[in-house]
DNA sequence: TCCTATAGTTTGTCCGACAATCGCCATCGG
DNA sequence: CCGATGGCGATTGTCGGACAAACTATAGGA
């Protein structure tokens, strides 16, 4: 017969995981608000009665999760995880597990096609003046496909933020972020593919500035699919998402 | 009339950043393939000629990023980054971003609609076996809320899994995650809920072994808007996510 | 052969130290 | 009076060394 458990398990854990945790904790619950500054590593010390490596290695944890920063300053204080960092982790990983194409067109068809639904649906004025700013410089910049591939990215993440809606801007966010080297690369091969990415935006923005609905999904369609066809005269729809576009994720990630 | 910039900002980043990115960058671009073993510290600290402390806070950055683990024996090595470890940093995200249960709602119907449809094009004899043993297991526990809310977490895991989709997978874990924990909660105020989730799986299941498209879409929309009737029971459908969800998705980090 | 005791490694933590940098403040010159 | 300059304390990034606990591996004993 075996013995009734007389113990719990002990929580065991490192004590910089711990330090992490705990300052964790304070701010997600609210008890520490963004923007609020945290001590200074020596303060910790203090508080938490560990080493001061101790008290490094934790906060280095927290700042990698986007929890905490440091200022121009260097002090340390809490901060709102920023998307566009957490979504390139998710690139990454996608990258890692060697993601195709296809994955990342199918799920993007869905995400973009939700986003601008809600745009149509509650897109503010300013929302309109964003985005018709964002079509203006996509003009100017058509002939060169580095630019207007940024400003197409841009588009769409303004697109997503008139949803209104972050949690879809925030899903999107990881395969909009692996699609953006590619659109150089198609813009580049494919001599019509830069007047036809604008005139897309063009009626997207009328689409949503008119409230119509089927105007925007059917546009967003014909967007995503002259991505297909533009991608498909340099590769296939089932090779896996390429290395090389980890640089484009890690420079988003230092900003 | 301003001087023209001379110099560029020069880049200076920490070495213990660098050490980061440098091993980072090893992993990303395949030559250091996940599972192999990463050097022992003391070894790292040969090869970057930086002080153990240095290599330690570097390491740490890594391991928050899920690129790197320790094994049993705590010795380092590359490994794929785990969704759900990544997805509960969104989780956790959005949170503190005080999103709100309509953006959930909203998002979450486009995801699962798109899971559900990949997953009847797409599944495979063993994507549905697992599902038909969740579903078993959801029968058994019927009358358990929180036993129950962690089997419909788990169904539709398996129905992201059995669209083959794993950008979509991954897409729609974070809203997936901070739904969770309110499934207990309706499942113990409404009486018929359990009742009505299982037979919805049930639905569901019939449809991905069919094939038919119209009613899966038909019966995840039914399982949602089930779900969002039994919330605005209990809270509206504007509040924000409440802090108090973050215990469930630390857990489901630790893991 | 299997088990155990011992030695060597590795990690987690601590201590103390120093240079570079930043914020602050007083001083200096126009 | 105002802006530039320089000193001073505080803070961070890095370093070297140290030690206990936990683990691996190896050799010796039943």
């Amino acid at each position: 017969m075996p013995l009734a458990p007389l113990f719990r398990p002990i929580d065991v854990a490192p004590a910089y995981q711990k330090v992490a945790d705990a300052i964790e904790r304070e701010i997600v619950n609210g008890r520490i608000k963004p923007g609020d500054p945290i001590g200074t590593e020596h303060e910790l010390v203090r508080q938490f009665g560990v080493n001061r490596s101790t008290i490094r290695e934790g906060i280095r944890v927290l700042e990698e999760g986007g929890l905490i920063r440091r200022d121009s300053s260097r002090r340390l204080h809490a901060c709102l995880p920023r998307y566009t960092k957490l979504a390139s982790r998710l690139s990454r990983a996608l990258v890692l597990h060697e993601v195709t194409f296809r994955e990342l067109y199918e799920a993007s068809m869905t995400l973009e096609v939700a986003s601008i639904e809600g745009a149509v649906e509650r897109a503010t004025e300013e929302n309109l003046a964003e985005l018709s700013d964002n079509l203006a410089r996509s003009e100017a910049v058509v002939g060169d496909p580095a630019m207007l591939a940024e400003c197409d990215a841009e588009f769409h993440v303004l697109v997503a933020k008139a949803s209104q809606n972050r949690v879809l801007q925030l899903a999107r966010e990881p395969a909009a972020q692996l699609f953006y080297p590619t659109t150089e690369m198609i813009v580049t091969g494919v001599v019509e593919g830069g007047p036809r990415l604008v005139a897309a935006h063009r009626h997207l923005i009328e689409a949503i500035r008119r409230r119509d609905r089927e105007a925007g999904v059917l546009w967003t369609r014909r967007h995503l699919q002259d991505w297909r066809r533009g991608f498909e005269k340099i590769a296939s729809l089932d090779r896996s998402v390429e290395h090389m576009y980890m640089e484009h994720a890690q420079a988003a990630r230092r900003r």
